[in-house]
DNA sequence: CGGGAATGTAC
DNA sequence: TGTACATTCCC
């Protein structure tokens, strides 16, 4: 009667019992209409057959089966009163005769598992004959002493697998194709393990059932749990049979569970709930109060039933000769199966921060982005663990409900951090919480809190405190080996021009002024102050007249002038007068260091009144909205010959920028080099985390970069400073795609490809992965020993290549497997120059938009070197081009339809010898031939199976005899 | 397979 | 009409 058939595909321990196929593939279906319901089971077809094939159920009292340990437990924490007052109240009633009281208000569930097993429930409920007797059975030891209150199952089942915690609930009209199955928790890719229990304590044939129950009460689900067994999908519950020699273990393998639409629920509870008590009582019809009561009772579970979140529940029945069940085992429960696809129950996962770092002060903006929540079931907390994973601080961001945006982004304001006065940055931890069922997003992001002074004091220090040493400084008292020179520059005539002076002389190296100026400005410095100031004076405006002395100037030029570009024209039109007399008279040391202080003391003050950006005379000039050659260059030559470098080292304006940010942000890169050599720090980072090089990049100013990048040996580029997006220039780079400036930088210094970004741990392979830029792939790939890059694991654990395979990023994900399989570093630039034009015709006719990797000629011609190759790598390049264009032919269903047919022809070297026959055996495939009947098998073979170096070789030859590029 | 988006429905 | 959530559809 049972059919049976082995869930395993007949190696398995347990066979699969389909005992009521007929009512459990309608169970869900949406044909089984409202008006279907209305129907009595008794008389539905499903319930014929039903009863047909259980119509000698019997339901043997067990006598006296105190709960088993599990039982016991799992009542004891989800209905143990409902249990013990059913219990006692089937007892003392004593008349239930045929009804069993389902309205008890007490609880929903009345029909619970643990009491339909209950030895009064069968006494009273099911008089049947076979029950009448209820001779203990053989295998359940009797040792009742309170019938109904302490039920015992010797046998029990133990759960060896959970379920995994999380899956897909698919609607049945996403049924169609196949879905991952609920596995166990254990699960991995492989082996695979599912839900699995294993009946303990009993000898014997035995059956372990399995259905789809809700979690807050002991009651089925209204969702299916579906196995597919032919083009169907059958419904729970699912019997599995065990015996001894296959240990009792029940494997539950292949199970979906289907998401009742709402509209159905209420009919596929009542069906469920129906179906479950006429199992109880025998196969017996229900009565109408019986049918009256179970309604009641669904609609009040319909009601508020959590649709997404199931449980498992297992039981165990021994056969009986006469085909009744008995059941063996108190029944056990999974833990919640939760729907990965609700905002309620799926994964919390923060996708991205706005910014990694904040003040300690707190109420920074942030937003996060993240995956589905619901905006009345979600905190953002910050946290603090030690070493030994202990909180030591937590608060949670403060946002109202309307800041949840859209359910995937939350606009949050951070919390202070609990001490403000940190000296250094703070790195905590930030995650998603969901109170209804305190599931956590995972991993927690890193987020920085950066101490108050690096935001106010950077500003005061390097500022103000730097001029404040100067003006304190006043007493003449040197205390800085800058401002006691030995020597006093001798040079400080008139005649003597800037280039003949060094600076940077530090270093021990003399760098020329004249070699860091562009070619049209050399001879600005020949001319003499006084012409220069002319040349000046109408582009900032007038200056006052120069009746000021030294004493007074100050009050004057700080003074009540309106525009801060009269203000700053006048100070630097005092400072160049100074200058110029101080060139004229430099014998004299005192003078020399009386004038360099008076110099310093007004650069001071002018940036002090700069009270607003507290920008310098240095930044003044650089940034002027019209770029001003020559002002800036005098400027230069004054820091210089005052030997200020000190000022153009660390002074930063009120956004944390020296002269060399601002020199990138204009887009001005004959300023850095003068910059760099008046000791203008190139690493210094800016309020956001930013150096100079990092502007340079974001603003994509190629000649900046470059400038930097060849800005001498002894500018010790720090390339691996991360600004406060967590991100060096080169990352920045690779997100802007920008090849040209990733290869320079890249050049400079290889070892930051190695850098990890802070955003989420992706180094510069991952990122070029993410943006699916080939080139920018290849070019890093290029760069030696890239070993580290590429078995780095980035936050969420994964490599460049892992990454590749997780989405639709085919061709970065062969470029990777590739390397990685054969550790070759395969040469980045790796087309060459006289395939250029080819491969320029060939990839113009792919569909541009599915070739976003299709490399960008420009860049190649930017970089000529790049395509210079020693013959050794000249074959490489070839390989690759050549595997490339066959990849490209393979995939274009054209092409490869015309190449199918070319191939077909008979070789023109013997007509006998179909060409794709030649074709195998050049590729020393002539073992294979056998395998293909034609050509398209042979490229299938290519395409799909075969080995890399066959692959390869064949790529190889088909561009031997000029077969590799078809065109349409 | 999973991810994501379009479409539908109820407030 | 707009929003949130449900359901279906699609790659």
């Amino acid at each position: 009667m049972n059919q049976y058939f082995d869930l395993d595909q007949g190696k398995n321990v347990v066979a699969y019992v389909n005992n009521n196929d007929c009512s459990s593939t309608s169970g869900y279906s949406s044909a089984n209409s409202p008006t279907s319901m209305t129907h009595s089971p008794a008389h539905s077809p499903e319930t014929m057959v039903l009863q047909n094939e259980f119509a000698n159920l019997n339901l043997p009292a067990i006598s006296s089966n105190s709960p088993s340990p599990q039982h016991q437990l799992q009542h004891h924490m989800q209905n143990s009163p409902y249990h013990t007052t059913q219990a006692s109240q089937l007892l003392t009633n004593g008349n239930l005769g045929m009804d069993i009281d389902v309205s008890n208000p007490n609880n929903n569930s009345n029909l619970t598992f643990g009491n339909m097993y209950m030895p009064v429930d069968h006494f009273y409920a099911t008089p049947s004959p076979q029950s009448v007797g209820f001779p203990t059975t053989t295998n359940v030891v009797d040792n009742v002493t309170n019938m109904g209150i302490k039920n015992e199952y010797t046998a029990v089942l133990h759960i060896a697998e959970q379920p995994v915690e999380k899956f897909r609930f698919r609607y049945k009209s996403e049924m169609h194709g196949t879905h991952g199955s609920l596995n166990g928790i254990n699960s991995k890719r492989t082996p695979k393990t599912f839900p699995e229990v294993i009946l303990r304590n009993y000898k014997g044939p035995a059956v372990i059932r399995c259905s789809l129950f809700q979690t807050n009460l002991d009651s089925p689900h209204s969702h299916q749990l579906v196995v597919r067994k032919d083009e169907h999908d059958v419904c729970d519950p699912h019997d599995l049979h065990v015996s001894q020699d296959r240990g009792y273990v029940a494997q539950f393998i292949n199970m979906g569970i289907i998401h009742t639409a709402k509209k159905y629920i209420f009919d596929e509870l009542l069906k469920k709930k129906k179906d479950r008590l006429v199992f109880q009582l025998g196969r017996r019809e229900l009565s109408t109060k019986q049918i009256q009561e179970l309604h009641q009772e669904t609609e009040r579970e319909a009601k508020d039933m959590n649709l997404n979140q199931v449980r498992l529940c297992f039981e165990a029945f021994k056969i009986e000769e006469n085909n009744t069940w008995t059941p063996i085992a108190a029944p056990v429960f999974s833990n919640a199966i939760n729907n990965r696809k609700s905002a309620q129950t799926g994964e919390l996962r923060i996708v991205r921060l706005s910014k990694p770092t904040g003040s300690v002060m707190g109420n920074d903006e942030l937003i996060l982005l993240v995956e589905k929540v619901s905006k009345k079931n979600i905190k953002v907390r910050f946290f603090e663990e030690n070493e030994d994973g202990e909180t030591v601080w937590e608060q949670y961001a403060k946002f109202r409900e309307s800041d949840v945006h859209h359910q995937y982004a939350i606009v949050c304001q951070t919390p202070a951090y609990s001490d403000k006065d940190v000296e250094k940055e703070v790195a905590v931890s930030i995650e998603l919480i969901r109170p209804s069922d305190d599931e956590r997003s995972f991993p927690p992001l890193p987020f920085r809190y950066k101490p108050r002074d690096a935001i106010v004091s950077r500003k005061r220090r390097r500022t103000c405190s730097s001029f404040n040493s100067s003006s304190s400084s006043g007493g003449g008292s040197g205390h800085n080996s800058f401002e006691l020179p030995k020597t006093v520059p001798q040079q400080g005539l008139p005649s003597v021009s800037f280039h003949d002076q060094t600076i940077s002389q530090e270093f021990g190296r003399e760098i020329h002024v004249d070699d860091l100026l562009p070619e049209s400005c050399r001879n600005i410095l020949k001319v003499n102050t006084s012409e220069l100031e002319k040349l000046c004076v109408p582009m900032l405006g007038m200056l006052e007249n120069d009746g000021h002395s030294q004493a007074d100037s100050s009050a004057a030029l700080a003074g009540t002038s309106s525009s801060g570009q009269n203000r700053t024209s006048n100070y630097l039109s005092e400072i160049f007068k100074i200058f110029d007399a101080t060139r004229r008279t430099s014998d004299d040391e005192q003078l020399f260091k009386a004038t360099r202080k008076r110099v310093k003391d007004l650069f001071t003050e002018h940036a002090l009144n700069n009270t607003e950006s507290n920008d310098t005379l240095l930044h003044e000039v650089i940034s002027q909205r019209k770029d001003n050659l020559k002002l800036a260059f005098k400027m230069f030559q004054v820091m210089n010959y005052f030997k200020l470098h000190e000022l153009a080292n660390n002074v930063s304006n009120a956004e944390g920028d020296n002269g060399l940010h601002v020199a990138c942000q204009q887009n001005r890169p004959h300023y850095i080099r003068p910059l760099l050599a008046l000791d203008c720090s190139p690493n210094q980072q800016n309020h956001i985390g930013n150096t100079a090089l990092h502007v340079a990049v974001k603003e994509e100013h190629l000649n900046c970069i470059e400038s930097f990048l060849n800005g001498g040996q002894n500018i010790k580029l720090d390339l691996t400073l991360k600004n406060d997006d967590g991100l060096t220039p080169l990352h920045m780079a690779i997100t802007q795609n920008r090849y040209d400036v990733a290869k320079k930088l890249i050049d400079h210094d290889r070892s930051s490809i190695n850098v990890t970004n802070t955003k989420d741990g992706n180094n510069a392979l991952h990122m070029a992965v993410l943006e699916q830029n080939l080139e920018l792939l290849m070019l890093i790939l290029d760069a030696q020993d890239v070993t580290d890059v590429l078995v780095a694991k980035n936050a969420a654990g994964l490599t460049p290549l892992e990454l590749s395979r997780g989405r639709d990023n085919d061709k970065c994900r062969r470029v990777l497997e590739q390397v990685y399989a054969d550790k070759l570093n395969l040469p980045m630039t790796w087309i060459p120059v006289n395939v250029k034009e080819e491969m320029e015709s060939s990839s113009a006719e792919d569909d541009e938009e599915s070739n976003p990797e299709a490399p960008t000629m420009e860049i190649k011609t930017e970089e000529p070197e790049m395509v210079v190759k020693t013959e050794e790598t000249a074959m490489e390049l070839d390989e690759i081009y050549a595997n490339r264009q066959l990849e490209k032919l393979l995939n274009n269903k054209t092409r490869f339809d015309k190449l199918v047919t070319l191939l077909n022809e008979p070789s023109s070297r013997n007509a006998k010898l179909p060409k794709w026959k030649e074709l195998a055996e050049k590729s020393s495939m002539n073992q294979l031939i056998f395998l293909w009947s034609n050509s398209e098998g042979m490229l299938n073979y290519i395409h799909y199976k075969s080995s890399k170096a066959e692959y390869k070789s064949f790529a190889l030859t088909l561009q031997a005899m000029g077969l590799l590029t078809i065109h349409d």
